[in-house]
DNA sequence: AATTATCTATTTGTCTTACAAATATAAAAT
DNA sequence: ATTTTATATTTGTAAGACAAATAGATAATT
């Protein structure tokens, strides 16, 4: 006889406490800085100690869903979420999910041309002119050569985001940070020599001034450009990083 | 006289810990399945008591990069991460992003179109026997008119999730589903009565076949429909939402 | 002999209590 | 009136104990 049993629930209770409290965040009950009990009145009201609520409070800390503060006027407060807030709980999520999941690069930047060409289209639509100062001003800041590669390829980051930003359609800039993240791993081994900083940097240039006349057509063709050639560097900087680092097995 | 002083760090002794272990497996150090040192070694080994460890652990565990099990043989170990797993994840960061930003549904669906679009064009080139069956599978669930509401949402959900799949990209896939995700919360206040699940299966099937035809433009045509049908039902569902439980200030 | 039951050791889960550190408010001293 | 000092509140950390799960070894039973 195999009888069904119930499949007894035993998550843990710091577990169970946290859902309950993530659940009345998500669903409103508790709104953007609002504050929470203590921990020793949730104690009380949960039944369980003060480590369980603290285990539990931890957990939504991990997410950036509360913050804390000690002192009379302390406690801990529901966090209000900006994009970029988000982005940093994504930027690391993607990143897992590319490297665990090996995800070749391809998909990575097949995709990241579509998604960016989209943006693209919206931003020759709805670009103002707060963004296209953004987008110079960073392209200015690029073009300084003294700056280590970091910065440039910080820089490049910041170009890309603000390029999104351009379309003015929150979702879609929200999805395409995910992919610009996940390209970041990458990204950082590349060797930003004075020759490529130059192609980049005139991409940029003639990819802005695109989104500036609103030329759909030629912008995309631009990005498309910029796509293949970061392929070869890409391509190039792994072939390097495996010489360095020959797999032993 | 103004010093700089040192900054100094002060963030939370488990954050610190969190964050080191965090580092480790991000880097490669901890790969998936290992198993970490107990509580109380790695108490020890940090020289922080056994709470704040365990305070650091649970932030890892509330991004699934862990799991714990009781026993001689128990511990922690670092997990291997599936798509599915970051979904969840993804879930929470995507409803929120909406929720908090007050993003409207229009940016949503507009984006949902262009990518679920994508999708629909790689399915039609790459899509194989075995996703094929997936989605008539779930077709066939859909068209039992005893499932419940929320089963025939979820059903829903899967639905267009195997199809974000058959495009075989992964990377495409990934960033879907936050956008299903992020439509989640409205879809449930829909009331799916005979009339509306049958426009919908109606509308299922013939996608279905477009993407077994291979015939991108109907398959897109179709989606299109759909969106704008599903723009009929949440704006009803919000309406009827509001009558209900109107805001007070 | 084989199976079952019991014991034991290990490890995470939870509780209790206590104290430290930060910080706003109010009282006291200058 | 201003500064200092106390004080109360709340999160952060620590320590120790016991509970619960679980694998492996041992003993008991059939």
């Amino acid at each position: 006889m195999s009888l069904d049993v119930a499949p007894v629930i035993k998550s843990s209770l710091s577990k169970q406490v946290a859902d309950q409290l993530q659940e009345a965040i998500l669903d409103g009950t508790l709104k953007a800085d609002d504050r929470l009990p203590t921990e020793d009145e949730m104690a009380k009201r949960f039944q369980v100690s003060r480590p369980t609520i603290r285990e539990a409070l931890k957990r939504l800390a991990a997410k950036n869903l509360i913050r804390s503060r000690r002192g009379p006027t302390g406690g801990t407060f529901v966090n209000r979420l900006s994009a970029s807030d988000l982005s940093d709980t994504l930027s690391s999520t993607s990143t897992l999910f590319v490297s665990m999941n090996h995800i070749s690069l391809e998909e990575v930047r097949s995709t990241r041309l579509e998604l960016e060409s989209l943006c693209c289209k919206q931003a020759c639509k709805n670009r103002t002119e707060e963004d296209l100062a953004q987008l110079k001003e960073e392209l200015a800041y690029q073009r300084n050569p003294d700056i280590s590669p970091e910065e440039f390829c910080a820089s490049d980051v910041r170009f890309h985001r603000a390029l999104a930003e351009s379309s003015h359609n929150r979702m879609l800039s929200f999805v395409m940070y995910t992919l610009i993240e996940a390209l970041q791993p990458v990204a950082n081994l590349i060797a930003y020599r004075f020759r490529e900083r130059e192609i980049i940097i005139n991409q940029h240039d003639r990819l802005l001034s695109a989104v500036e006349e609103q030329s759909e057509a030629q912008a995309i063709a631009i990005l498309e450009e910029q796509v293949d050639y970061l392929e070869l560097l890409h391509d190039a900087a792994q072939k390097n990083h495996f010489n360095r680092h020959p797999q032993q097995d």
